[in-house]
DNA sequence: GTCATTTATCATGC
DNA sequence: GCATGATAAATGAC
């Protein structure tokens, strides 16, 4: 059973949700999938209310503040403009064929 | 009454419903019979969503679900795919 | 960059 | 109590 091609290994080593120095697993692992704090989100979607696409030197500035690796955040803003995207196809779909607007 | 439509839509999101037992037949059916490749193309999901009464995002979301749930428990699943195997066996047929 | 995914997690149904 | 649908991180194709 094969599909999809993800190098995805379980990595027995304690893999914490904190990454601040990661350290390199040898056979490339996919990185666990660690949820972001009520404090972090905040900041990134405020970070997102000014402009949609961040550049690098905010970006930077955010990754420090929010002990987040640079990839983390530019991944995060790409994911949230899908979010984005996605939330107004919905809008879309529910208002229309709404009556009384 | 624009705020409580936007409620609305917000609960709407939020709320989980399962579906009818004929919209998972029909997801289930497709499944089974694509086995070696369960990646619908987004023709076949629209089509799949318009004969399930769902959304697009919702076929993919429940193909995305039932791939890795599979995947990661085959012998949970044997029963029910043998289930729509001999299903699609008889259609076949006929 | 977008975007379809994988995977874990969340929230709800029952 | 798990089953199930939706969402949140993370990856890879392009």
């Amino acid at each position: 059973l094969k599909w999809h091609l993800f190098c995805s290994k379980p990595s027995g080593a304690s893999s914490f949700c904190q990454e601040g120095l990661l350290l390199t697993c040898a056979p490339r692992t996919r990185k666990k999938r660690c949820p972001y704090s009520k404090f972090q989100i905040r900041e990134l979607e405020r970070e997102f209310f000014f402009n949609v696409y961040i550049n690098k030197e905010k970006r930077l500035q955010l990754s420090r503040m929010l002990n987040l690796t640079d990839r983390q955040v530019k991944i995060w803003f790409q994911n949230r403009r899908m979010k984005e995207k996605k939330l107004s196809r919905d809008r879309l779909q529910y208002f229309s064929g709404n009556p009384l607007l | 009454a624009v705020m409580i439509l936007r409620s609305r839509f917000l609960d709407a999101r939020r709320k989980r419903r399962n579906f009818n037992k004929q919209a998972t037949e029909i997801l289930n059916e497709y499944f089974y019979s694509h086995l070696s490749n369960p990646y619908p193309s987004e023709e076949a999901k629209e089509e799949l969503a318009k004969k399930c009464g769902i959304t697009v995002s919702q076929v993919s979301n429940w193909f995305g679900n039932k791939r890795i749930r599979y995947k990661k428990n085959i012998g949970k699943f044997q029963e029910e795919a043998n289930i729509y195997a001999a299903k699609t066996a008889v259609t076949a047929t006929n």
